[in-house]
DNA sequence: GTAATCCTTACGGAAACCCGTAAAGCGCTA
DNA sequence: TAGCGCTTTACGGGTTTCCGTAAGGATTAC
């Protein structure tokens, strides 16, 4: 079994149980934190050591307080992680549950495995650890079982992520194309993005653009 | 303390935690529900054996799954268990941190306590169940302080959250007022409904329709 | 090198919005 | 019942979205 695994998770209530689980598979080194900073600290630091980190479980969203912080989310904490210990194994456990999110996690961060938070977590978070240790690839809570090989939602890219963002902070065709054309995104002709909005209405069945963002933070894409 | 309390809570990661605090406390009897319906049963069947719960910690939102349910929140079976059992004390243990929600517990529903999920809700929710041991009203975790005379939030009611709800699945003002006839909602015209539109646009600093359900949306209000 | 195709941009008219103003309805009071 | 104040509704013009069509430009096929 792993030797030293590092738990990044904001809510008390949930480490908790996470650590238990690891106790109970005999992990020797349990770390935990409740910021993505003091996590991305500690895999530099065990590495300074060359007692690096074998494992990272860690959560997406965390709750932003008072604290001034340099990553906001899970993602940039693996992402950190991964220019640093590339080889560091990584499981995300979270309440997310799109599949946009989830393949996003898989195909651009390269994690290990996805839990989904849910009824029963915790036994599949174990299996989870497991199956990672045996070298096992993607894997997925029971739960969730979606088509890998779709291409519908992965389709989706970061232009029009951009373009539903801006749309989200209530910019309008124009301010949207001046936009792009100053951070140099093409194509930024207000006609072509227009066009490209349309086709998010068609794809998400949306009626407008306001049936459209609605639609678009219920998938968790803003 | 309490003799017999009742935990809602659909992640099996947090209720590991929660029940854990509830035995530190020495509470005798501890019953956990993974849905509303359940709790509910729980509840009538316990008055019917005349062994009332004393308390009833739930958390606000459930997952949907494969199961048919009646309630789908922890609000819903909050507003059951009123029926019911009256006098039954009741924690709230959420993630939810919205004022406007918040507020809404306490006043519509008469909740005891509110204990947000975070980084130290565990030693906050044992606070909260001795000070609602010992009759205190209104408890709410250190994290959140709000004024509670502060009626901003609390002015935005259900008329508002129904524009807003018809906003989001892509109605047209016309449409709105069509609905509104139909439900005999009143105001009903085009007219007013835009200005109700117009005043919640205000209040959320949000430049048009778009921008305002996109900020409903991070609000929790849809 | 030319044609076919795709992508980007432009244009125009209808629909829906945005926003201010004015009229109509309704309860209250004298 | 007339007058007042408040709410609701109606109206109009400017802006933005919505949606179809088409022109210009780049890439690919042959």
């Amino acid at each position: 079994m792993f030797k030293k695994v590092l738990v990044a998770e904001d809510l008390d209530s949930i480490s908790i149980a996470v650590v238990q689980v690891l106790e109970e598979l005999q992990v020797s080194v349990i770390h935990h934190v409740k910021y993505c900073d003091e996590g991305l600290l500690k895999i530099k630091k065990a590495l300074a050591d060359k007692e690096p980190y074998d494992l990272l479980i860690t959560d997406l969203s965390f709750k932003s307080d008072h604290r001034k912080v340099n990553l906001n989310s899970g993602d940039e904490l693996i992402e950190a992680a991964n220019k640093v210990q590339p080889n560091l194994k990584k499981i995300v456990f979270s309440i997310e549950d799109k599949s946009y999110r989830i393949k996003t996690l898989f195909n651009e961060l390269g994690i290990n495995a996805y839990v989904s938070k849910g009824r029963n977590s915790i036994a599949e978070l174990r299996n989870a650890i497991k199956s990672t240790y045996n070298n096992e690839e993607k894997i997925l809570s029971s739960d969730l079982s979606f088509n890998f090989t779709d291409k519908a939602l992965i389709e989706i890219e970061s232009y029009d992520i951009s373009i539903l963002k801006l749309l989200s902070q209530g910019y309008i065709l124009e301010s949207i194309s001046k936009e792009f054309k100053d951070l140099s995104i093409t194509p930024n002709g207000t006609s072509s993005i227009e066009k490209r909005i349309n086709k998010l209405k068609i794809y998400f069945k949306a009626n407008n653009n306001v049936h459209l963002i609605a639609i678009a933070k219920d998938f968790g894409l803003v």
